[in-house]
DNA sequence: AAATATAATGAACACTGTTCAGTGCGAAAG
DNA sequence: CTTTCGCACTGAACAGTGTTCATTATATTT
């Protein structure tokens, strides 16, 4: 009979209610000022009833955690159509700096927040969207490497070098540590230290 | 007569008191894990008596800002000894990953955390402590660039350059975002990324 | 129609940061 | 020396948090 099946649908449904609304709530005024009774509020039922679908907040925090690493694949992907491969990994930064500016909650989820690490950090499958992310930026820069841009051949600690300044002046600008420079240049700064960061790439890798 | 002024000494007494208890619970087991009340405990005074000297708990963090960012510079400032400027820098980046790694807790208060700006956000002297560290890192590329080593002018972008990655390298190493990789040679990889990123900029710069 | 399984509730628990009327003590005034 | 006064301190109270669980309402099965 089709009632277990009916059942486990509306039970699908209902996960999807929930994080719908939790999304909307955390990307609107942040993960801390949400509570549980938000959520419950907005979907006009019990606190109680968001546990019988998620352990925990941090539960609700590690699905949009997902999410959020989807939609960034998405937005990394679009360069693909570049044939040339330094300007495919050029183009690929600008995307991240871009995705990281626009999403600023979800960026802080995927690379900084503790929180949906710690109830799941036995589980090998929270590094499988990060990896997934890496892997895609190994693969540009062995492009690079064949078409003969750079003669460095670790790739991998090449990746994490790129890495680490991206996610570096991203974060900067995000924690609002950029403020200090008074003016209201901050976008302008970062694109002219990505360009010196191109140049440094191009010429020494 | 003499009365006012040991008032204003007890005053002071107590301000460190508290400050001092708070350090240690907030390094010991976090930010968020640490309450007004356990702090009260601490020092065995009622919760409501530590409103009476800091404002409120980013006021707490504030105040271990200024204490974080006054040792960083400390430790930054060994270097100076070294009369290479790019030997001077190299080692100043060792400093700095060492200061990262050896207090986790202080440098996400310095370049991560929202909460000691929040309050504090209009007054100017919040970034004093940051431009000054800033300031210390634009001395040493200046140096660089008048012994020759670098070609590059723009030493305000450069600095920001070089920051970027610098915190980027230790923010995903701070944040766990390393462990994705499986190995357990995490700092190694700091290490290699780290001279893979002085080649780059003692070649292209 | 009765028995059972399941979904939803909302009060309760142990916390949190913060406020504020009240208390008790040291200093100044009479 | 006593009375008044200011002020450091208290701790209960407020409005909130994440989470649990006995109870209730509903839907399915017997």
């Amino acid at each position: 009979m089709g009632i277990q099946e009916r059942k486990e649908r509306e039970k699908e449904d209902m996960r999807r209610l929930i994080l719908e609304a939790a999304r909307k709530l955390f990307l609107e005024q942040g993960y801390e000022k949400t509570s549980i009774r938000n959520i419950a509020d907005a979907i006009e039922y019990s606190p109680g009833t968001i546990y019988l679908y998620y352990k925990d907040k941090n539960e609700l925090l590690f699905a949009l955690h997902e999410e959020a690493f989807l939609k960034m694949m998405q937005q990394l992907i679009t360069v693909t159509h570049i044939n040339d491969p330094f300007e495919r990994l050029i183009e690929m930064g600008h995307q991240y700096i871009k995705y990281a500016i626009e999403n600023p909650e979800l960026y802080d989820l995927m690379f900084i927040m503790q929180a949906p690490m710690e109830t799941l950090a036995c589980r090998d499958e929270i590094w499988e969207d990060g990896l997934k992310s890496f892997g895609l930026l190994k693969l540009v820069i062995e492009d690079c490497v064949k078409a003969g841009y750079f003669k460095e051949t670790n790739i991998e600690i090449m990746a994490m070098t790129i890495w680490a300044y991206m996610h570096g002046l991203v974060t900067i600008y995000l924690k609002n540590r950029m403020s200090m420079f008074k003016d209201d240049q901050q976008l302008e700064r970062i694109q002219e230290s990505f360009q010196l960061f191109i140049k440094m790439i191009k010429t020494s890798l």
